[in-house]
DNA sequence: AACGATTAAATCGCGTACGATATAAATAGC
DNA sequence: GCTATTTATATCGTACGCGATTTAATCGTT
């Protein structure tokens, strides 16, 4: 079990690297936040802005970007259908037209509410960890995505 | 610190999620990842699958997405783009015309024993953390992984 | 005041993910 | 032996994620 696994015929190759169980978690997450956010009719990236959004309002589309650690390439699109939802809303800045600041809508903030009041406890249940392993986990994936971000940035 | 937070304005609210982490740590490695392989102009998604594909030779379509946790919606376009890149073959089974059997060609497996030679060294590298470190990551991650497409499948 | 450089969003094209459906081959029941 | 069902893969439409470019507004320098 090591980072760089000989290279000969094995079952699984794909076991011994870290970025594969990243990968691996991502997608099962995704899978079981979908039935449970169905109903509010978003999807998850959509709820991680919306969840982000909730935490202060007046955010522009960069700052909003750095929290996710995504661009307007990608949230410009996300936020539109957010928007066209009613459940977000854009306003150009008007000391400085480049920006767009964003706000939930009282249909927004009262989703967001209702899906933070259920949401997250089924998620920990599906987790299967107590709430000190996730927190403990979740520290060093939070130390682990730092340091590859300080990398990726050279 | 907790999963459930409360519905204050806060402001980071994304922090105390465990999704949140793995997610950003998600995009993180593939931006560590994209200069690494774009010399070998393959994608991530397509490294995962040519090592997934170094294990064994004749694996079918649906025995590698038991390995990568996708489907052929998935795979069959990634595949044929593998295949069109000469990295890839696909084979009807003879026994089975439904199966389809997947094997590296020469420039295929040369690849990926050259990439496995210094890309994982590079990523290790990146995520600050030494083999131990890495090594009991990953298995909490696995362990995570396994305990949501559990809950995922029902 | 004017103009080149910088900045914030938006747009575009491509490659994943994935639900839903289609196609075709194998199997099961009768 | 024939049809109904199941199974493996493929196709299609939608939503990310991202490199590259565009547009429009602000800033810096002169």
């Amino acid at each position: 079990m090591t980072q760089t696994p000989a290279f000969t015929p094995m079952d699984e190759p794909l076991d011994a690297f870290l970025c594969f169980s990243v990968y691996a978690a991502g997608l099962a997450f995704n899978r079981v936040y979908k039935p449970l956010l169905d109903p509010y009719g978003i999807t998850y990236p959509q709820y991680l802005a919306l969840v982000a959004l909730s935490g202060k309002q007046g955010q522009t589309v960069s700052e909003l970007g750095e929290r996710l650690h995504l661009e307007s390439n990608t949230l410009t699109p996300l936020i539109k259908r957010l928007e066209a939802a009613g459940l977000v809303t854009r306003t150009r800045d008007k000391q400085d037209e480049r920006v767009v600041r964003l706000g939930l809508t009282q249909a927004g903030s009262s989703l967001a509410k209702t899906a933070l009041g259920c949401v997250p406890a089924e998620v920990l249940k599906a987790t299967g960890l107590n709430r000190a392993a996730l927190a403990a986990l979740n520290a060093e994936l939070a130390a682990l995505g730092k340091a590859l971000r300080t990398t990726a940035a050279r």
